[in-house]
DNA sequence: GTCTATACCTTGATAGAC
DNA sequence: GTCTATCAAGGTATAGAC
């Protein structure tokens, strides 16, 4: 009866790496040190894989607590035995994706000393990112307005790490006169802002992949923020 | 007790606008055609302005028909007297907003013929517009998937328009060898994703105003486009 | 074209057996 | 920790008087 668990696991690199990070409460790490059976996927996985699935496609408001629990095959009741409200489930996924977003951000800067290398990393990783992850990315950009103010404020310290992490890496390259830019915060708002609107329309099996468009937007972010006369 | 109809009319200039342009039937025109007493707004511009909000702040799904009857100033019932479903609703809005939305890329393709200039102003007009139109934008941006399928056929030919007029004015630049682009398609949906992110978070009031964003975005546009030995 | 009243359905969440 | 059954609230849309 409640066993139309989808296969489909898009997510399901996100949502592990997540309970890597300690995002995500860390019972299947506890199941495995326990030596309990290791079923494919935990019932807390499950579910969150199928809120991801569920909130992509319909949005939040548009997701029944029912719809989330017959993806995850189990009953509707079984839902709050995980987590106290649909909202809650919604924070667990958007925390997840945000930890990991940062994580690719801070880990591009990391890659290399040099300024231009830097943009082009950090654009080349933000914009894959995005791209690979375009159902969760949806619900990490557009259903923040769905969090409760508790669980919005731990999320926007997040978006703010994420924005001085760029803010940092365009004032380093002015300051050594490698970049070029008037503005620098709204610049590093248009950087990161073409990586972010990726997840609005990019589906894989497109004309283009995920790699590809990451370079593109990497040259582009490239000469947006080089010095002219050095180039 | 259906009188508190908000005095805020922040969309008023575009549902007018679409009118005009016959996005939205013309009652409005024949009200005054047939010296009709012309109260400050009619039933329907108020039912459209009234789902503009009510959709921008909550969503397709997040609006219920009786917050948009309550802003409207009417019951409820009154509602289907103007539309035959919340869809529809929402269809009017959208398509009042991709008709605004192409004639102001379009109006700024034309109004010059150096290519520099015209992506210069193609960028910052689409900016401005959907910082100005910031609520309708989020609207046209991210409840496409709420259309039906005829509706949605009608909205995504437009789309398709929107993104012809920003390829052909980088087609032509590069055939004058002023601009110098890799991958013309990939590039015009950059430019466009740059004016469409400002939706997501843009709300008058801010530290920038929406000129401002719009000349610093046209600015990183033309330095993303133009041949650098040339520049 | 507007209202009041309401039909009919789905919603998020809970109770209590197993 | 999962189920079945259910609650109270609120959803879209309609009926019919004025």
């Amino acid at each position: 009866m409640y066993a139309i668990y989808s296969k489909r696991l898009l997510s399901m690199v996100l949502i592990v790496d997540a309970v890597n990070h300690g995002a995500i409460n860390n019972s299947a790490i506890n199941n495995s040190a326990i030596g309990e059976t290791m079923t494919a996927v935990t019932a807390r996985q499950r579910l969150l894989d199928a809120a991801v699935e569920s909130f992509a496609d319909k949005g939040f408001t548009g997701t029944t607590t029912r719809d989330i629990a017959a993806r995850a095959g189990m009953s509707p009741a079984a839902v709050y035995v995980h987590h106290a409200s649909k909202e809650d489930l919604l924070f667990a996924v958007s925390l997840a994706g945000h930890k990991d977003a940062i994580a690719v951000i801070e880990q591009a800067y990391a890659r290399s000393d040099d300024p231009v290398d830097r943009i082009h990393n950090m654009v080349f990783d933000f914009t894959k990112w995005h791209a690979e992850h375009s159902r969760v990315g949806r619900i990490v950009q557009y259903e923040f307005g769905a969090l409760v103010p508790e669980h919005r404020r731990a999320i926007a310290a997040i978006r703010n790490a994420i924005e001085d992490c760029m803010r940092k890496a365009l004032e380093e390259g002015i300051a050594t006169k490698v970049l070029q830019i008037d503005d620098i915060p709204g610049t590093a708002l248009a950087l990161l802002s073409l990586g972010i609107d990726v997840v609005r329309w990019f589906e894989p099996g497109g004309s283009r992949n995920a790699g590809e468009l990451a370079e593109l937007y990497a040259g582009l972010a490239v000469r947006m923020t080089t010095n002219r006369q050095a180039g």
